[in-house]
Parts: structure tokens; sequence; C-alpha cells
RNA sequence: GCCCGGGUAGCUCAGGGGUAGAGCAGCGGAUUGAAAAUCCGCGUGUCGGUGGUUCGAUUCCGCCCCCGGGCA
């Protein structure tokens, strides 16, 4: 069985070049572990890989997903288990490469196996968000999961909603079938995972300078076309980094520079998010902390071997 | 050069003889199908420097340095 390559990294930490680099060495394919990079409309603004740059090696589950879909972990752990499992059987290197933690996590150590919740559901526990807040919401998964009820913390309008749905949709509360996990798609010995931890404040330019950077390459075009099918603002992809600003400058209720500086706070919080999932869910991987593309691809290289072996 | 005003947290600033706050930024943490989401927690400081007065100075006084503005 040939291992995956698993590339985890805070954003703009320079994943998607390495990635590739290392899909060309050793005969891979690039697979896509970050949950805005799927939908097809945020290309610019999600800093997904260029067209030359899909064009190098072959890449999978990337703008695969419209914009009006609310794609989740479950959905991609799916479609990441048959597109691992289609490159492995052809003899190739899975490198999978993101920035969302949950997906690796759901990769490495396997999801509850939990019915998916109907649609109106969903969006009835959204009303009733909407119509009660948080507060209501909790009082209603005190009466019925208590356990879960416990470990919610604080006005956690999405875990409680998450919660609530999945005890009305399959009558059984979310603590209980989450006791056990499925196994996952990649067992022990079947992965090499690598945190990048560039230096923060360094990190923290890179971003504030891509984003100047996506503004020239359309970033604001992709935002427009977004806002003008006047999908839900609730959608995932309505809340990707930048996309709630320049809807607002785009509806003219904020400056272009007011939406520039949140945009990229919002990414720089997002990035220090990141360090801590790393740090506390995958305290083993190796660090990356170099941002030399040729070195990291040495030492990962060097990595692989030993696990191949 | 002289006259004002000001130097306090990374930034903008409030305060005032008993070693100090606010907003923003930032930092720490949680994370099981929305995760670029959602939520919980935390002031991080030679109060420009140096002498003096005082039991005690960031606060009052002297000198020096720096930044604004004005007059030359």
């Amino acid at each position: 069985m040939t291992p995956a390559i698993l590339i985890h990294g805070p954003t703009a930490s320079g994943k998607t070049k390495l990635a590739i680099a290392l899909a060309e060495l050793l005969d891979g394919e690039v697979v896509n572990a970050d949950s805005m990079q799927v939908y097809k409309d945020l290309s610019v603004l999600t800093a997904r890989p260029s067209a030359e740059e899909l064009a190098a090696v072959p890449h999978h589950l990337f703008g695969h997903v419209d914009a009006a879909e609310r794609y989740n972990t479950g959905q991609w752990l799916g479609e990441a288990e048959a597109v691992i499992n289609d490159i492995i059987r052809r003899g190739k290197v899975p490198v999978i490469v993101g920035g969302t933690g949950l997906y690796f996590l759901a990769l490495t150590q396997g999801l509850s196996d939990i019915p998916p919740v109907p649609e109106d559901v969903r969006a009835d526990v959204r009303a009733l968000l909407q119509a009660e807040g948080a507060s209501g919401l909790r009082t209603r998964l005190e009466a019925v999961d208590p356990a879960s009820a416990e470990r919610i913390k604080g006005s956690d309008r999405q875990r409680l909603s998450r919660a609530y749905e999945v005890w009305l949709a399959t009558g059984k509360t979310i603590s209980e079938l989450q006791s056990a996990r499925a196994a996952p798609v990649l067992g022990e010995g079947e992965w090499l995972g690598v945190a990048l931890t560039p230096h923060r404040p360094r990190l923290y330019q890179r971003i504030d300078r891509r984003f100047q950077g996506m503004m020239m390459q359309g970033a604001m075009g992709e935002a427009e076309a977004l806002v003008e099918r006047n999908l839900p603002p609730d959608l995932p992809a309505m809340k990707a980094h930048g996309m709630p600003w320049l809807a607002a400058f785009v509806r003219g209720d904020i400056s272009a520079e007011e939406a520039a500086e949140n945009a990229q706070r919002d990414t720089r919080r997002y990035a220090k998010r990141q360090f801590t999932w790393i740090g506390r869910q995958f305290p083993f991987w190796p660090r990356i902390p170099g941002m030399d593309l040729a070195e990291r691809r040495r030492v990962i290289i060097a990595l692989y071997k030993e696990v191949r072996r």
C-alpha cells in the first residue's frame, strides 16, 4: 500500500506550491482538504491553485461544488475516500493538502456514523435559532440531550443547532452517536502528516500582501458575481474570508480600505486558530518551520521514505 | 532659537502622589457532517530619559531627548 502524504498548515503558508512540487517528484496527485477551495465560484478569493498549477499535476476536489450548496465534512470525507483509493489503485501517491484541520481529523481518525440530516429539518432548526436565539435552542437541547447541552459551551449556535438537528432527525442524541467513530479512511502506517509552522509575524505579512494581490487578480469580480446571485448569507461559501466584507463594499456599506482591513484581519485570526489546531490536534505531526520550497521538499521526502519502508 | 501642546500597551488615547486603564490590534484555548464556521478565556506596560522634592513619583519640580503647531 502506498502511504499518502498529508500537508496541513495555516493559510498563506505555501501549501499549494509544496504539494505540487511533491506530486511532481513522487508521481503523485493532489487532493484538496480545504473546505472553501471546493467552491466553483471562489477561485481567487480562496487562493485556489491557478490554471497552470492545476495543469501541472492531477488535482482532485477543487472547485467542483456550487456556492449555493452547503458542503460539509461528511461529504468531503466520502469523496476523498473514493479519490484516494483510486489514486492508490493506480499506483500513484495521494498528496492531500489543505487548511481544514477537521478534514484531516476525519480522514485519519474517522468520523462518527451519523445519518444525514434532511434539509427541511436543518431549515427548521435555523428558523428556530433565528426566533429563539442560542439560549432558546439550548433550553430545547437540555430537555432532550442534557449531556450535549452540558458539553457545548456558551452560545455556540452551530453546535447547539447541530446537536438539536441530529436529535430531531434520528431520535438519538448526538453524544450517543458520537461515542463511536467509524474506521478511518487512512489507517495506521498508511499516511505521513506534516504541519507547516512558519514564523507568525512573517505569515501575517504574507496574508496581508496576498489579499492585495487577490484584489489585483479579480477577487472583487468574484465577490460581485456572488452578490448578484442573491444567495443566503449564511451559506458556507458566503463566509469565505473577505466575502462578507467585499459584499458590504459592493452594496456601498463600507469603504474599500475597510473591507480590505477586515478581510485581512479575519484571515490572520483564522491562521491563529489553525496554529492552535495543529498544536493541539496534531501534536505528533513533524513541524516544518522554514518557508524555503526546496528545503521543505527535501525534509518531507526524507520523512516519507521512512514511512514507506 | 523662542513660545505653546504632547510623549502612558503594538495602534489611538483616558487617567492621576500609594507602581495604571479603554477601544482596536494581539495572545491562549475548545473543536465529530456550516470548520475560512462557531464558541470560551486573557491587559500583554522600564507611564520618553535623568536628577530632585517626598515615607512613596508614572503623577509635582529642574534639566535633557523626541514629535506636532505657532513665532522668528
